[in-house]
DNA sequence: GCCGTTTTCGGCCCGACTGTTTTCAGTCG
């Protein structure tokens, strides 16, 4: 049996998932077969190797003795018994369904209903017209576009321990001396569709040869004397350069970019000596931009906007650093969707040294989210009085994430909101309300004098869902007269201000809040995320709303009537 | 089928709202 990869076997465990699903098996079953092919896709080592060398899979999360025994069954005999009996008493729609396993049959066939065929080849084609569309309703066409065309992009958070991975494995497995990240991924860019790095080896045609292991097998594109590029497991292109020392700073800068950057660079006075030099030598980046004449250049600030000009005047922005956080202004508790009671999360908080904590659980209207009654919050309001009575070194604020109602209003009456110390106020329902509509929705519920950040903004959820439509410079004004704030919602799908819009605030002098949103003590780690976003938009710790102590930040929200 | 800082069973979100629906699927956190 020919060696397969990780990949074509975490196809086969897929491919099982989908019969079994269409068959109405146990969804978790259906999940734990799903979860391990994920496993397998973003393993370095040959899973086919492992299991001929005898490894215990079960070691492996996700992966039980069942599985296990699956993988290699699969590994020795190239099939599943119980995959090819479940094909042969599938249906043909079914069976042709199968080739692509992460799609939902029932979605699929409900699209061939509707459109009178039977086949991916045909829904495939159909998808190109105009009009099929409107047929299967915007969702519908939405998943089944995305779900045919090859996935190429992937969160910033979940491409980390990915490219970490293959850090590891360019320097331990492939010989390079060292290996460093490079492109959106340095430039932490919040959605990527390539892993790059810059190497340094003598050898690059070993580490072309080796990476072609990577994961079992990994495709090679393309190669030439100095670079080459992968598809990797995951459907992520990797980019790989070599650079030898002396030109390492070079190396860097061309390969983290972005391009628009590099163009700038090119045009300031001073540039092309420094980077055309052949023998000129260039060991960091510190040194070329000091060559240029330009103060360093921090990787999120290079997009090409006016990073080049400031730097010829010594006036970048101090980028604001997770060191400056002082504490959390977006946290849920048991109270509502959380997965920690109050005071659990505080203590997580006071570990990360902050010194306040403010507890945002839903408002009542949020149901599913198990909003917060009334009286339930009065009652909270209390508790919380007393746990800052008891509790040393964190400050356990008194807030709510209050809905804003469709029609602009707070889902809590003022009296009860004016016992807080301030609020979140987010949208979590009617998405679908026009830009106008929309947008008046969130300057009434500015208008309310207990309004005092809003939450994710867009509502958008990475490469899920593009979020509601809201006229930005005109919500960004109303923040600004209303005396009311943002926050970079630092969930790693939502990181909500974008960069574009948090600069956007920023400049017209409004303060945003860094929150994680957390429901869970682990999620407060999400900080970084929120950071990196910052950062990109420019701005500094004084910028920053929860940057600010307790006292200073008391002041900064009260409201003047 | 997997998992375990309430560990070998029982949980693994889910329940109300909306309208892309036409009798129920998609969606919000």
């Amino acid at each position: 049996m020919a060696m397969l990869s990780n990949v074509e076997i975490a196809q086969r465990l897929r491919s099982l998932a989908q019969l079994l699903g269409a068959q109405g098996a146990n969804p978790f079953k259906v999940k734990a077969y799903r979860i391990a092919a994920d496993t397998l896709t973003t393993l370095p080592e040959s899973v086919d190797e492992r299991v001929r060398a005898g490894a215990d899979l079960t070691q492996y999360p996700g992966i039980g003795k069942a599985i296990a025994a699956a993988i290699g069954e699969i590994v020795q005999t190239g099939n599943l018994q119980q995959l090819e009996t479940l094909r042969a008493n599938s249906s043909a729609e079914l069976v042709d369904l199968n080739d692509h396993p992460h799609l939902d049959p029932k979605r699929v066939l409900r699209a061939y209903k509707k459109l009178g065929i039977s086949t991916l080849a045909e829904l495939r084609r159909k998808l190109a017209d105009a009009g099929v569309r409107e047929k299967l309703g915007f969702r519908l066409a939405q998943y089944l576009t995305q779900g045919l065309s090859e996935k190429q992009a992937m969160l910033l958070f979940d491409a980390d321990p990915v490219a970490q991975a293959l850090g590891k494995y360019l320097v331990e497995t492939c010989g390079a001396r060292r290996a460093e990240s490079t492109g959106t991924m340095r430039r932490r860019v919040e959605i990527v569709a390539e892993i790059s790095f810059l190497i340094e080896t003598d050898r690059l045609d070993e580490v072309v040869a080796k990476l072609q292991r990577y994961g079992g097998r990994t495709e090679l594109v393309k190669a030439d004397e100095n670079r080459a590029e992968f598809k990797l497991p995951t459907g992520l292109r990797l980019k790989i350069e070599s650079a030898p020392a002396r030109k390492w700073g070079v190396g860097l800068l061309v390969t983290t970019g972005a391009e628009a950057h590099l163009q700038k660079l090119n045009e300031a006075p001073g540039a092309l000596p420094a980077l055309t030099d052949p023998k000129a030598s260039y060991p960091t980046e510190a040194e070329v931009y000091r060559a240029m004449r330009l103060a360093y250049i921090e990787p999120e600030l290079r997009e090409g906007r006016d990073e080049v000009t400031l730097a010829a005047r010594d006036a970048l922005p101090d980028l604001v650093t997770l060191r400056e956080i002082r504490g959390e202004l977006h946290a849920h508790s048991t109270s509502s969707d959380g997965a920690h009671g109050i005071e659990e999360m505080a203590e997580a908080a006071r570990a990360k040294s902050y010194q306040y904590l403010g507890i945002t659980d839903h408002s009542q209207s949020l149901r599913i989210a198990r909003g917060v009654s009334e009286e339930a919050l009065w009652e909270q309001v209390k508790v919380i009085d007393r746990l800052n009575e008891r509790m040393r070194g964190i400050r356990i604020l008194k807030s709510a994430e209050v809905d804003i109602l469709a029609d602009g209003s707070l889902d809590y009456p003022d009296d009860l909101l004016a016992a807080l110390d301030y609020t979140v106020c987010s949208i979590h329902s009617r998405f679908a309300l026009g830009k106008a509509e929309q947008t008046s929705r969130v300057l009434r519920a500015m208008d309310n004098p207990h309004f005092t950040i809003l939450g994710h903004a867009t509502g958008r959820l990475l490469l899920r869902r593009p979020g509601y439509e809201l006229e930005m410079e005109r919500v960004i004004a109303h923040a600004k007269e209303r005396g009311c704030f943002f926050e970079i919602n630092a969930s790693p799908d939502r990181l909500d201000l974008s960069a574009e819009h948090a600069r956007m605030a920023h400049e017209a002098g409004v303060k945003i809040a860094i929150s994680t949103d957390a429901h869970h003590i682990n999620d407060l780690e999400f900080m970084r995320c929120g950071i990196d976003q910052a950062r990109r938009a420019g701005l500094e710790k004084a910028d920053i709303l929860n940057c600010l102590t307790w006292p200073q930040l008391r002041k900064a929200i009260r409201k003047v009537a």
